[in-house]
DNA sequence: TATGCCGGTAGACAACGTCAACCATCGTAG
DNA sequence: CTACGATGGTTGACGTTGTCTACCGGCATA
């Protein structure tokens, strides 16, 4: 494993073990066993290291997505199967997730975030539109109906991730959520 | 308008201009006439003065919710209305909006944030289970709908805000999202 | 063998949040 | 009338942070 591969792992254990204001170049460089400069051989800043975070964990969102499109199972099984994972990622990781979505200057520090983000949503896309192929989910462009069901998933993950959804003011959790609009979404045409 | 108000005003106008990372207690100080550690007089921290800020605006969002919600016009129509307000308020001030649901810190920062949140909450539900009695929205538990819908607009505006649903790639803007999945919602039962 | 890049170090700097000490004003108890 | 505590303001200092600059060793290559 590369030393840049180190302080990225380092970075993101910081991130998950206490938030994004965890994540100093100082506490990354001693995770990372370098020093507190090291990491701007290989990232221009510190948003171009969390920049860098986020475009792993889109990566590898991408990869369950497309894993989950291979499985032989129906359409909308696979679609559950995906958001599911989301969900899962988000509830695990909630400053991961958080960051996935943060400032669009984070977008702008270079690197491929952007591309690593669209290529997952169009994964995602896909398993939407073999849905609709299927019948089980109502004909409209499939863009916008990926884009509103991503879109509507991702602020049930969000407002879980934030506290502000949570079980015991009697809102449901985002996997409840997330069932209810298919069944809904379903019911239409 | 008292000093508190005026600092409280400050940051809010940072906040719009230069992003979370503007808000500094200096740059406060300075717009609203006062020194760099004043603001400790009235908030007892960075974090509390940002969470006065976000309950100010959750507390004029809940106002125009039931403003709205006092017109005389379709239950519909009144949602619609209110989600449009929530849209553009999340597009004229993105940082603010992104404020709202940041961090759960935020949150215990003591004050009444959490409470104003929930308030704006249960007025936009009122809206949504009024939909529902005509007919227009399907009848499952109004709060669960409720939640759903204010976590897909929310999903929608915040991915907006992000910069990440742009029109641009082909992605529609969160009014048309909205409307889709209204139009979808209404479709069902 | 000389050289220039690559990845590392250490140190300094300004800006930031926060803390402590101090001070003016003013309503009020004695 | 006076003493005083609370309120809201000031200045200055401290530690931490991101970032910049300078330095340095190894190693591929001309």
């Amino acid at each position: 494993m590369t030393t840049a591969d180190r302080i990225v792992d380092a970075a993101a254990s910081l991130l998950d073990a206490g938030g994004e204001s965890a994540v100093t170049l100082r506490a990354v460089g001693l995770a990372s066993g370098v020093s507190h400069n090291a990491p701007y051989k290989h990232f221009k800043s510190r948003s171009a290291l969390l920049a860098a975070v986020a475009t792993r964990d889109f990566t590898e969102l991408e990869e369950a997505f497309a894993r989950i499109g291979r499985e032989r199972v129906r359409p909308l099984t696979k679609l559950k199967r995906a958001l599911q994972h989301f969900i899962t990622y988000g509830r695990e990781f909630p400053a991961r997730y958080r960051l996935l979505y943060s400032d669009p200057e984070l977008a702008r520090q270079g690197g491929d975030l952007e591309a690593a983000a669209m290529k997952s949503f169009l994964t995602f896309t896909s398993l939407v539109s073999e849905c609709q192929q299927s019948k089980q989910l109502p004909s409209v462009p499939p863009l916008q109906l990926a884009g509103l069901l991503y879109a509507s998933v991702h602020g049930l993950i969000d407002l879980q991730a934030g506290g502000q959804m949570r079980s015991e003011k009697g809102l449901m959790g985002a996997e409840a959520g997330v069932l209810l609009l298919l069944k809904l979404l379903s019911q239409a045409e």
